[in-house]
DNA sequence: GGAAGCATACTCGGATATACTATGTCCGAGTTGACGTGG
DNA sequence: CCACGTCAACTCGGACATAGTATATCCGAGTATGCTTCC
């Protein structure tokens, strides 16, 4: 899986943590963790177009979200970043060559429903999880990190 | 994911479909849906590490099931082939730069969490599935294609 | 006729190239804010 | 003092390199088979 997933859940979290008056640019995003700042910009660009945050460009721009924590889903964020195809594509190859009958098969492949059964699962699971749950979660575990990373983006002004 | 996994699914099932009394050289199994010959040796080797197939050289070798098809699941194929490790592996990025505290968090990542639990519904799914199943329903489909791959194996000499 | 020895062909197994995608980098278009200037 | 125009800096956005992995290929070690030869 594409490592952009877990820079663009964290930088969610951070865009919710950094408090919603102003945009956080990509820079700022990516120095908090020491990220490659251009290639983080990607990421979000994607998040952009899935309509999960919102960017405003020039001075005093950046990043945004574009709805609340709560309505994001895992799903959404892994399915903007990888790309809405399945991991698991069937290239149906019981047709080609001597396996292959003379018409193709009237049901689908076992093998494929199979897989497509397990990803389902995944899928389901993601989206069942908001990132406003995970925000809880991390905020009961580390409950001064919001405050820090406000800090921070005002120092570093 | 690998292309590999759904050769080395459709193999296992014409391995049980080809007779337990001998063995079927790589090649065969390729030709038989016109696949790169040797690069599904390769795949089969990853099995054969695994214990799913056994393998046997030299003349009227090859491979056949190591064991019945219905201690095989789709779980146990997929980590031969892609490998036992996680397919979203937490980088910790959240200790790297100013965002990171001084001393490492006590608990884990919240975002590793929830990506972990997804995918081991994933696994959970895969790993409730034998290969058996599959090839009830694939021959409830198409009951022919046993026999079909039988007679083409030994027409083939 | 039978058995041993040998050559042979066929198999896997791993080491070696190539293609493609994920990763990382760079520069241009656009916009906002600030500054200077004139009224 | 206020309003307007100009300028400059900062931002995203997409086009351009690079690296790492999946894909594909090739050749060597090993083994069972069949034949030849000898007893």
């Amino acid at each position: 899986m594409s490592e952009g997933v877990e820079w663009a859940l964290h930088s969610c979290l951070n865009l919710a943590w950094s408090g919603d008056g102003r945009a956080v640019s990509a820079a700022r995003l990516a120095a908090w963790h020491e990220l490659p700042a251009a290639y983080l910009n990607k990421q979000l660009q994607a998040l952009a177009r899935a309509g999960i945050v919102s960017s405003t460009p020039g001075p005093r721009g950046g990043f945004r979200l574009a709805r609340p924590l709560d309505s994001i889903t895992l799903m959404d964020v892994v399915a903007a970043v990888e790309g809405p195809d399945e991991a698991f594509r069937c290239a149906e190859i019981r047709q080609q060559g001597p396996g292959g009958g003379e018409e193709p098969p009237a049901a689908d492949c076992a093998i494929a429903h199979a897989m497509g059964r397990a990803e389902l699962a995944w899928r389901r699971a993601l989206a069942a999880q908001t990132l406003d749950e995970i925000r809880q979660q991390a905020e009961r575990q580390a409950p001064e990190a919001p405050e820090r990373l406000r800090a921070w983006l005002a120092a570093a002004r």
